[in-house]
DNA sequence: ACGAATGATTGTTA
DNA sequence: TAACAATCATTCGT
């Protein structure tokens, strides 16, 4: 009936067809049920009268889409209507492309088809009155019965026209969920901003939610989207608490790796704050930590980063780096508690829950400032 | 080829 | 509304 728009359609379907087959899993659900259900919904409810609202539906959505367009027979336009409609920024433009070139194929068959129904539609017509007209020689015939024969020829290709649109529906819809699922065409990030996004990670294992304001930054030092960077963090934090032994490797790593600098810039806090209250006894031996010390440092660290911190970079960094050399520390020996009220073991500030204590609640000891990436900025939240 | 890792999406929840 | 949990689809290491 239509082989070529069939051809595309099994085309663009391999998959779908694929997944079909696994219908009795529970965990199917995707968007191709989506798709399944609007086009069982426009099966159901098939043969009506002239409004139609399921016509109405399928011309709308093709009419969307751009398929049915304002002009016949090709034409690019339309398909510049659905690729602003659809993407707008120009990015991955291979992509969208090819995606467009698809729809073109689509939109050049439907028309194509329509044409050919409509054509022989018209031919059929004029055969049936023909016949007619040839009958009336020896029997009478009403016109009435012509307006008939008429009725039930057109009633018939609008079905078949119907069926079409359908096939095209769904053929978009597919090509829609195929090319337009940013999932179908993941690229792993880069190792630098895996390394950076970690290294904030393991730095605020305490805390790990960047404000607004940390994600854009690590966002544009990882050349990622804002919404990436919280994707990972979405995805960092929940694959975490589920298997914190498996990620205790990293964590180390990435702990050892900001240690230093950790060290240093708490031994560069520690100096500020002394020369604000030379009461701190001990500097805090730069360069390596000394187990002993350091629990002094931590509190020096808690106290000051409550309140007096104006420099608010190194305020920020001391913060971040607490979790840190807490994790060091915890990794080198121990180092059991009493500065914390939380456990320093892994699930660092996991409560019995397994969510990160919010930093919204208020807390033993933590301090109650907001999170730490919050910090460096003015931000009236 | 296979399983683990990983980025993205979706539905739910507080 | 952001975070979570489950899941999908791709990539990567073997």
């Amino acid at each position: 009936m239509k082989p070529a728009l069939f051809s595309v359609l099994c085309e663009i379907k391999e998959k779908t067809v694929l997944l079909r087959s696994f219908h009795q899993f529970p965990g199917w659900k995707v968007r191709e049920k989506k798709v399944e259900e609007m086009c069982l919904s426009i099966r159901g409810a098939q043969e009506e009268d002239p409004p139609d609202p399921q016509l109405m539906r399928l011309d709308n959505m093709l009419l969307a889409e751009g398929v049915s367009g304002p002009e016949k027979g090709g034409g690019s336009a339309a398909a510049a209507a659905a690729a602003a409609a659809s993407g707008g920024s120009s990015d991955n433009s291979i992509e969208h492309s090819d995606y467009r070139a698809k729809l073109t194929q689509i939109r050049q068959i439907y028309h194509t088809e329509l044409e050919k129904y409509e054509q022989a539609c018209n031919e059929f017509t004029t055969h049936v009155m023909n016949l007619l007209r040839e009958q009336s020689r020896t029997r009478p015939i009403s016109p009435k019965e012509i307006e008939r024969m008429v009725g039930i020829i057109h009633r018939k290709f609008s079905s078949i026209q119907m069926q079409l649109k359908q096939s095209t529906c769904e053929a978009v819809m597919i090509l829609r969920s195929r090319f337009l699922d940013a999932r179908r065409k993941r690229r792993n990030f880069s190792k630098q901003a895996t390394e950076i996004l970690n290294e904030y990670f393991y730095s605020h294992l305490s805390n790990p939610y960047p404000s607004e304001e940390a994600k854009e930054e690590l966002a544009k030092k990882c050349s990622i989207t804002v919404s990436q960077v919280s994707n990972w963090f979405g995805n960092k934090r929940i694959r975490y608490k589920k298997n914190i032994g498996k990620f205790q490797e990293e964590a180390n790593l990435y702990a050892a790796k900001t240690a230093v600098t950790a060290a240093h810039a708490v031994a560069a806090a520690v100096q500020n704050n002394q020369t604000n209250s030379p009461t701190t006894p001990n500097s805090g031996s730069s360069g390596s930590f000394n187990l002993p010390n350091s629990g002094d440092m931590f509190m020096n660290m808690q106290s000051l980063n409550g309140d007096s911190y104006q420099g608010s970079q190194v305020g920020a960094n001391v913060q971040s780096q607490v979790d840190t050399l807490r994790h060091v520390i915890n990794q080198t020996g121990g180092y059991s508690d009493g500065l914390g009220g939380n456990s320093l073991y892994s699930p660092h500030n996991l409560n019995a829950n397994g969510g990160w204590q919010d930093a919204t609640t208020p807390s033993s000891v933590t301090s109650p400032t907001e999170g730490p990436g919050s910090v460096h900025s003015d931000t009236s939240n």
